[in-house]
DNA sequence: GCCAACGTTGGC
DNA sequence: GCCAACGTTGGC
């Protein structure tokens, strides 16, 4: 199967690049969004690659490139009361959420920021540019990512 | 911290 | 099944 490229959203405050950078590799729990959950147990699959996003910091941004490492399988942290992603309506015989397993693959020296992507003419039709797009799993295209991964090359050499 | 945009919930 | 109320997201 084709590879697929993927944007994934969180906030530095609950998880963050360098929090990854530690582990190396994590499971990408509490999504709670039907379209999201979507895509994590259908769509998403070993060997794609993720642009990791930081929303609510600054600045915002794509801040480097992950790779999946686990299809889609039950997100546990909907069946623990203790957690904060507890969810009592999904259970491990009939899991409503999903989740996958990512590992880094690099962090950019410097975060390609939301102006930058604003101001790329290949990128103006990202998911992320779309008013008041919410979705914390998106697909990108091929185009969009490798444009991504080249503009912050280029950067990186100047 | 504000607030627009959106998804979800629940009364009817 | 409609839709108002509510909670959340996320840029600014």
């Amino acid at each position: 199967m084709a590879k697929k490229y993927w944007l994934f959203k969180s906030e530095p405050e609950a998880f963050s690049i360098d929090d990854l950078a530690k582990v190396k590799k994590t499971f990408w729990d509490g999504v709670r969004n039907y379209q999201a959950r979507n895509f994590l147990r259908d769509e998403i699959k070993s060997g794609d690659k993720v642009l990791f996003y930081h929303s609510n910091t600054e600045p915002t941004g794509i801040f480097g490139v992950c790779e999946v490492v686990k299809d889609g399988y039950p997100d546990h942290t909907a069946f623990d009361s203790e957690s904060h992603h507890f969810d009592p309506k999904s259970n491990p015989q009939n899991p409503t959420w999903f989740m996958v397993d990512i590992k880094l693959v690099k962090k950019f020296s410097k975060p390609v920021t939301l102006d930058e992507i604003k101001a790329n003419p290949k990128l103006q039709n990202m998911k992320l540019l779309q008013r008041g797009n919410r979705l914390s799993i998106q697909p990108v295209t091929k185009e969009e990512y490798d444009a991504i991964v080249a503009s912050r090359k280029l950067k990186v050499k100047q």
